[in-house]
RNA sequence: GCACCGGUAGCUCAGCUGGAUAGAGUACCUGACUACGAAUCAGGGGGUCGGGGGUUCGAAUCCUCCCCGGUGCGCCA
């Protein structure tokens, strides 16, 4: 079934066609004067340029009121008003409402369409072995983790990839600082190749500080760079202690990354990173090479990808330094080759730094150039750093990066103190009191980022975050909260769901919002905005409270069939609900 | 230097395929708990949309120049 403004927008855009206008030009749309009515369309303005541009007179009220005419009398109208210039103000029939909403009520994903069938990957995550997880991967994870779950639930096969961090440069500087803290491990030894033990001589806490302090002597000492070098290429070579080790390193650090993304109410499919399609450099290079797209250069191996005329400069893609070693661009270009063969995409999308924008662009046009993929099948969704007040990158008061557990915990602890403070839950268990409070946090914080436009920056501010009050996580969580509870209520009375029958303005009003929920899902799936969700969301919630607050459910003199019908439409506005939450990524406890 | 992103209410942000009185939340002021949960609801004040010029019946939105902030630009990832 339609929607709402579907059924108007083909009404009015047959009008416009009917009197020889282009049927775009009377599209309708939700009105910007919603006090007024809640549909408008504006096409009677463009068609007098129209008949302007052809050289013929033209008044657009009076192409208004033609359009006016041919609508009159449609079953979905009930008021059509001709305002200032040439506007048309479109009221749906309440008849038209009380039927939605019953489509509504009986279909379980309240209205949402699906997409023509597609298999994504979504590479996005970003983490790195041996790195704790700091505020700068929130983002990623988040953002990535929503976009999954927009398009699986529109009936899209999605593939998410965490894309671990782990080749380079930085195990040569953890395997050099744990060679000189524990010189005696059977790994250093070169002669010794296998029989390594099982268990790892390290924790994800040893690495966090190993890391570190390598790259920090490193900086200032040029021979304990050179030896992080050197075991990094010993690595990439082969060497049997440095791949057991390695192979420690990502298990330990995986086990944390999970925990971690695991608060966040984030999963991954895949768990590869960069060292998994290792092996597929060297045929990848030679195939490159038999291609004749690459080229030596300064003892480089590269691939030139600028385009003819174009402004910007594109550096070429690196395949391997001069020192022969595997760079960035190459375990990219690698995964690409991996994905291909192992799960051959409609779409990658990365979900990644907005700093890495040239960085994607080199990479996407060397698959290009290579055959393997067409342009459109590889998008870098960029996002926004999250700032300090100063603008810069958060730092905590001393100056460090704020470790995403400290993170939660805050969150967490704001959201325990709120609970405290307004006696709820007193009566409680106190493992659900923890429960509450750690999905009110999750809640807060993923809402607050989600709800900024993905590809700008923004101001991260403790206070903002960890405010419960107006367009936040935990409004949301109490509109789905007040819900469950009366429909709890209602199973004691022995009061069941019925025929809807819309009458009183918020009633119409949260037909609308429920109207909304495919557009709104449509609309952040073509840009990738998962804002665009959170303010249909919001907008859900708030039509939901002031129909709670104008429409008593199950007060004692609310007739029989209309407290039938109101239960019905908060089963549904429920049901949209959580939907809506579970898409960004966040649980409604049962009571709160 | 070149390129990309941003500058909208005191604050944090939407709106940018051109449309009416530029919205939300917050903060501030007012009202509503002897009806289903007040983390709520209703109402109010608050804006040279960074600046100039242009296109248009109409510009926050398109074009252009300038100012301010952030970011990126071959052998780190």
């Amino acid at each position: 079934m339609s929607t709402i403004l579907e059924t108007l927008n083909a009404a009015t855009s047959a009008a416009f066609a009917e009197l020889g206008f282009p049927e775009a030009l009377g599209a309708t749309r939700e009105s910007d004067r919603p006090d007024l009515a809640p549909f408008q369309c504006n096409g009677a303005m463009a068609a007098a340029g129209v008949l302007k541009k052809q050289g013929h007179k033209a008044n657009p009220r009076e192409i208004a009121q033609n359009i006016v005419a041919k609508l009159e009398g449609h079953p979905a109208i009930a008021e059509l008003e001709i305002a200032g210039p040439g506007f048309i103000n479109i009221r749906p029939a309440v008849a038209a409402l009380t039927a939605r909403a019953a489509a509504l009520a009986a279909d379980d994903k309240t209205g949402a369409t699906d997409l023509p069938p597609q298999k994504i990957v979504i590479d996005y995550g970003g983490a790195n072995v041996a790195k704790p997880m700091h505020v700068g991967h929130l983002r990623s994870a988040v953002i990535g983790e929503c976009l999954k779950r927009l398009l699986r639930f529109q009936g899209q096969t999605v593939i998410g990839d965490v894309h671990l961090g782990d080749w380079g440069l930085q195990m040569g500087h953890l395997i050099t600082e744990l060679q000189d803290e524990q010189p005696e491990l059977p790994y250093f030894k070169a002669s010794k190749t296998s029989g390594y033990p099982d268990v790892s001589p390290v924790t994800m806490d040893d690495l966090a500080r190993l890391y570190p302090a390598a790259s920090n002597k490193a900086k200032s000492d040029e021979a304990r760079m050179e030896r992080s070098r050197v075991a990094t290429a010993e690595l990439q070579a082969g060497r049997e202690g440095y791949r057991a080790l390695l192979g420690h390193f990502i298990d330990e650090s995986i086990k944390a990354l999970k925990k971690g993304y695991g608060a966040l109410g984030v999963e991954f499919d895949l768990w590869k990173g960069e060292a998994a399609v290792d092996p597929l450099i060297p045929d990848m290079i030679e195939g490159l090479k038999a291609q004749g797209i690459t080229e030596e250069d300064g003892g480089a191996l590269i691939i030139r990808v600028e385009e003819e005329n174009e402004k910007k400069d594109v550096p070429p893609v690196m395949l391997l330094a001069s020192s022969g070693a595997v760079l960035y661009h190459t375990t990219d270009l690698a995964t690409l080759v991996d994905r291909k063969a192992e799960i051959d995409p409609d779409l990658i999308l990365y979900v990644v730094d907005q700093r890495q924008a040239l960085h994607f662009e080199q990479v996407f046009r060397a698959a290009v150039k290579a055959g393997w993929y067409k342009p459109e099948q590889m998008e870098h969704l960029g996002f926004g750093t999250m700032n300090g007040k100063d603008g810069k990158p958060f730092k905590t008061r001393e100056g460090g990066v704020l470790r995403l557990e400290d993170l939660i915990a805050m969150m967490r602890e704001a959201a325990q103190a709120r609970l405290d403070e307004a006696g709820i839950g007193a009566d409680f268990p106190e493992e659900e009191r923890a429960d509450i409070a750690d999905k009110v946090g999750i809640a807060a914080l993923k809402f607050a980022d989600l709800q900024n436009q993905r590809t700008t920056n923004y101001i991260f501010d403790p206070e903002r975050f960890t405010a419960f009050e107006g367009k936040t996580g935990p409004y949301l969580l109490y509109a789905a909260v007040r819900i469950k509870s009366i429909l709890r209520k209602a199973t004691d009375m022995g009061v069941s769901a019925g025929e809807i029958v819309i009458e009183d303005p918020a009633e119409q009003n949260l037909v609308l919002a429920l109207d909304g929920f495919d557009r709104a899902l449509k609309a952040a799936t073509d840009k990738y905005a998962p804002h665009l969700l959170c303010d249909h969301v919001f907008r859900l919630a708030q039509a939901f409270s002031r129909f709670y607050t104008d429409c008593p459910i199950l007060a004692g003199k609310t007739p029989e069939p209309v407290k039938a019908s109101r239960l019905a439409l908060a089963q549904t506005a429920l049901r949209q609900l959580e939907h809506g939450l579970n898409i960004i990524g966040i649980d409604a406890p049962n009571r709160m």
